[in-house]
Formats: structure tokens, C-alpha cells, sequence
RNA sequence: GUGGUUUUAGCUCAGUUGGUUAGAGCACCUGAUUGUGGUUCAGGGGGUCGUGGGUUCGAGCCCCAUAUUCCACCCCA
């Protein structure tokens, strides 16, 4: 038989001991937040059925949706559509009962009914709306769960990555989200990662798209506009120019710089949040945008709420506009201040009609995520994990021999020992030609701190050899001294 | 989805205008050292050059296809 040269999926990576040390690191530091502010954990199937996916992410996230393949004889339904029996065709965009005049995407609903989870936010709004009955609301969930992306892979982009999502659905207080921005606080403070939280809300979007006069066409003016600090005021008026959202009676604003006030001149003019919410409010007063200024004092009693410490790492950022379509509130992102990585770390959002769309209205939710990887990479890179995590094995001792005999002697001492809670092992095999020597290697290769060397004399007087393999110091020492020796607290 | 880039030993990478048997460092194994590692010295094993085609007397090098890596755009964690 050939051998095939092993690979891994586009996207995908193995995560050997050391990674999954610091990953776990990583979650438990998040997971202890989440459940200090009193979220409850959930998880939920890898997969989802296709209709439970689509539509939620707009049409880029649609594209993007891993789809799995019906088992069986997934041809099926598609043979009876060439054979024009029993299928509706009417939605299809083709109707000619002509296999070769489908295109992929119709062709998909015949062979694929199920998809991997693009985010954690979909099935948990699936979970509530099928479990309503026996949820007490406000239910406040986190689910720390891998979700995939058909994406291309690049910096920080990965097709499988981790999410750590924390959301209350059921409230619509806003003490909620001045506690999820605590939460991205206590957590990132707790990493040692410099950040700062961007917010914004939708309303406040809206509000803009009605001043500028392009409210008809929301989502494609604000991704444009969300683009003016990145390629500054002549490229938004371009692009806005190419769409043809100028007209003549929206001319006249957005060639003024008063556009430009928005970005490049309101944090500098206005330099509180206070005063920036004020002038941002006025401008939706003199447009008598109604849902502008709700926006507004929805923001300003956020901010209001939230305590110094926290405030200080807040950057209100008006053109924020996150992809995810769901959001109708709050909106939050997290960037990294320090390192390569540009994208963000983390972000959510308050959304009102997701549960509708499952037959569950007036459940307002919102929900932050964190992105584990990225906060990974960020980690790795700044050199942040403690040294603790950076160990592959938790092994304290390894206690090394000579032969059959000497090995048996250890394993008492290496009963009591991991009866006391240190992590200890013996070498497994017994080794002819120089074995202390390839046992320390060993012990070496995984960090091991201390080596316990039982020979013919130490067994006759009923003791260890203790060698600490950083200084390579060694004593004679009993069982319970090697105990007080690693843990004096016992 | 668009554009560019990468792939040669376990790892990181050299490899000249196409020309004998494809190299280095690290790692690994053996010995100097039969109870002591991370230092030194000597020796050793290991590669269908991502894969499949093509051009050529001859291909790691040129051409085509495909996979993959990384990067930018789009979008996003």
C-alpha cells in the first residue's frame, strides 16, 4: 500500500502540550469572569441545520458557511428534480427541472442540509427560542465552543477557531452591557493584554444615514463611511460617488468637511464622550432624527454607568459598524493596542429580533465574544504567558533507576507523593546502557524540575537521590522531606 | 470571491546561466564516559526536492495544472 504523506485541512491546526497549556490558560481565565458576574455555561451541536444558519450573516457570512454533505445517496434529490416529479421549483431559480441549469448555491439544497456553526450567537438564540419553557429570563449563558469560517486563511484568520461568547437574553437593561464591558476589563486586565474597547451604537448609525440623507440604503453607506479612518475623507467620497449615494440633496453635507467632522475633527474638538454625545446629538435634534438621539442617550447611560478604571480603556468610535447584520443596540470591539495584530480580539453587541426570527419576539439579548486564537496569537507574540503555562508536562519529579528492582522501589514514594497532590512519574522502562543519563534527558526535554535517582544505595537506606535540574544541586532525602522539599505548605 | 507569495532532511533554511553522488545549522543516534543532563570532541543515520503532467541528451532550477503556506483586498474573531 502507498503511504500518503500526512497533512491538515486548509485552515485548521494541531495544538501539541505547550499550546494546549496556554490555551487552557487562557479559557480558565475567561470561563472564572464569566461565571463571577453569574453566567451559566452551555453547549451546543457542532452542526446546525442549514435553515438555522442562513440568513443570519448576510450574504458574505452565507458564502462562508461550511455546508455538510447529506449521508447516503445525496444525489437523490437532485435525480428527482431532473425527473420533474414531486419537487417545488418555484424558488429555485431555475425552473426548468434541469439539473445543468442549476448553479452551485441552488444545486447545494438538494445535497446539504446541515452546516457547521459560524459563531456561537445563532445556535444559542436557537437553544432559547426551543427551550422558553424552561429558561428563567434574564438567562445569562457563556459557551466556550470551536466555530468555522469557509474564509481564506491569513493573519490571525483561521477556517476553525474558538469563540467565547457571554450573552443575557431577556433584559433590557443596559446595566447589562456596562457588565459585559467589565467583563472584556477583568479579563484582558487579568491577560496582561493592552487594549481598548471601541462602542457604538446602531442607532447612532442610523441616525447618520438619515443626516446624510441615505438611510435607504443603511448597511452599504455605513460600511463606506466606517472606512474614513482608514482611507480618509476623498476615499469615502469617492467610494459613496461610485455607489451613488450622492445626490443633490445630500451634495451639499457630505462635500462640506463637515463629514469630516465626524472622524477626523469630533474627538479632537469634543474631547469627553459627554461632550461628543452632545454635539452628535444636537446635529440629529436639527434633522429631528428620532432614532439618533435615542442612540445617543442609549450610549450616554452606558458610559454613565460604568466606573473610572473601566472608563479609561472606552473609545467611542460613531462609524464603528460591525458585520454581523443581527445587531440593533450597543455595538463593541476590542482591539489589541500593542502588537501586529490589527483586526480585533473581541466584540458583540445588543440585537432585539434574533429569537423572532425563530417564532421568539421581544427578546431583546446582547453578547460579547472572545477571539481565542487571536487573543493567542496576541499573547505569544508580547511574550505574555506566564512562565507557569509555559511548561509542557505539570510533572514535578521523575523518579529515575537502575533496573527491575530500584524501579519497584520508587513506586511507593511515587504513590505518596501523588497521594499528597505533586504531579510525579516514574520512567517507564528499565534502560541497560546509562540510564541516569537518558532518564535525565528526559526529564530535561519536559521541564521537569527534580529528579529522584533511587540506586542500590539509596533503596538499603531507604532514600532518594534529589537533584534539582536547574542548579544541580542534590541531597539524600526520605519521601516526606522530597514532599516539603516541593510543597512546604503541606 | 480577487491579487501576490511559499513549499528542498524531524525543524529552520542554502542550492550559481538547466550539467557528476542535492548541502549547512539545530535535533536525533553511537562513542570518548557501565551512577548524572543542558558544555566539548569524534563518528553516523536520515531527502521520489509538495503532487501530477510537460519541455530537454539531462530538471530542485524552465512550462502547465493542482494542493498547501503566508500576506493584502473583501469580510471578520
Amino acid at each position: 500500500m502507498a503511504t500518503q504523506k500526512p497533512a491538515l485541512a486548509k485552515g485548521t491546526r494541531d495544538f501539541g502540550p505547550k499550546e494546549v497549556q496556554k490555551r487552557k490558560y487562557i479559557l480558565n481565565s475567561i470561563e472564572s469572569v464569566f461565571k463571577k458576574f453569574g453566567f451559566m455555561p452551555l453547549e451546543t451541536p457542532a452542526m446546525e441545520n442549514l435553515a438555522t444558519l442562513e440568513g443570519k450573516y448576510g450574504d458574505e457570512g452565507d458564502k462562508l458557511l461550511f455546508r455538510i454533505l447529506n449521508s447516503g445517496d445525496y444525489l437523490k434529490d437532485l435525480k428527482e428534480f431532473q425527473n420533474n416529479t414531486s419537487i417545488d421549483t418555484t424558488n429555485l431559480p431555475s425552473s426548468t427541472g434541469n439539473v445543468s441549469d442549476l448553479d452551485s448555491k441552488a444545486a447545494s439544497k438538494f445535497i446539504s442540509e446541515k452546516g457547521l456553526r459560524y459563531d456561537l450567537t445563532v445556535p444559542f438564540a436557537r437553544y432559547v427560542v426551543m427551550n422558553r419553557n424552561d429558561i428563567t429570563f434574564p438567562f445569562k449563558r457563556y459557551q466556550m465552543q470551536p466555530v468555522w469560517r469557509a474564509d481564506r486563511p491569513q493573519k490571525g484568520r483561521y477556517r476553525e477557531f474558538w469563540q467565547c461568547d457571554a450573552d443575557v437574553v431577556g433584559s433590557d437593561s443596559l446595566i447589562n452591557e456596562v457588565e459585559l464591558i467589565q467583563i472584556y476589563y477583568e479579563v484582558f486586565t487579568t491577560l496582561g493584554i493592552d487594549f481598548k474597547i471601541r462602542v457604538n451604537n446602531r442607532k447612532i448609525l442610523e441616525g447618520i444615514a438619515e443626516y446624510f440623507n441615505c438611510n435607504h440604503r443603511f448597511s452599504e453607506f455605513i460600511i463606506i463611511i466606517d472606512k474614513l479612518d482608514k482611507i480618509g475623507y476623498e476615499g469615502v467620497f469617492k467610494e459613496l460617488n461610485d455607489a451613488g449615494f450622492i445626490n443633490d440633496s445630500n451634495r451639499a453635507i457630505l462635500d462640506s468637511p463637515e463629514l469630516g467632522l465626524f472622524k477626523e475633527g469630533i474627538q479632537q474638538i469634543y474631547p469627553t464622550f459627554e461632550s461628543q454625545l452632545k454635539r452628535l446629538n444636537s446635529l440629529f435634534e436639527d434633522r429631528n432624527s428620532e432614532i439618533g438621539s435615542h442612540g445617543v442617550s442609549e450610549l450616554e447611560k452606558v458610559l454613565k454607568l460604568l466606573d473610572k478604571s473601566c472608563k479609561q480603556f472606552v473609545e467611542l468610535d460613531i462609524f464603528l459598524a460591525r458585520g454581523l447584520s443581527y445587531y440593533t443596540g450597543s455595538i463593541l470591539e476590542i482591539v489589541a493596542t500593542k502588537g501586529t495584530l490589527k483586526s480585533s480580539i473581541g466584540g458583540g453587541g445588543r440585537y432585539d429580533n434574533l429569537t423572532g426570527i425563530f417564532g421568539l419576539p421581544n427578546v431583546s439579548g446582547v453578547g460579547i465574544s472572545f477571539g481565542l486564537d487571536r487573543i493567542y496569537d496576541v499573547m505569544e507574540e508580547l511574550n505574555l504567558f506566564p512562565n507557569t503555562v509555559n511548561r509542557a508536562s505539570s510533572t514535578q519529579v521523575l523518579f529515575c533507576h537502575f533496573d527491575e528492582a530500584t524501579q519497584e522501589y520508587c513506586l511507593p514514594a511515587l504513590k505518596v507523593l501523588r497521594d499528597a497532590g505533586i504531579a510525579a512519574e516514574v520512567y517507564p522502562d528499565v534502560i541497560r546502557k546509562k540510564p541516569i543519563a537518558k532518564q535525565l534527558d528526559y526529564a530535561n526535554a519536559l521541564n521537569i524540575p527534580y529528579a529522584a535517582i533511587a540506586g542500590e544505595t539509596e533503596m538499603q537506606q531507604h532514600v532518594f537521590n534529589v537533584k534539582n535540574l536547574q542548579t544541580g544541586e542534590q541531597t539524600l532525602i526520605g519521601t516526606e522531606e522530597l514532599i516539603r522539599l516541593i510543597n512546604p505548605f503541606i
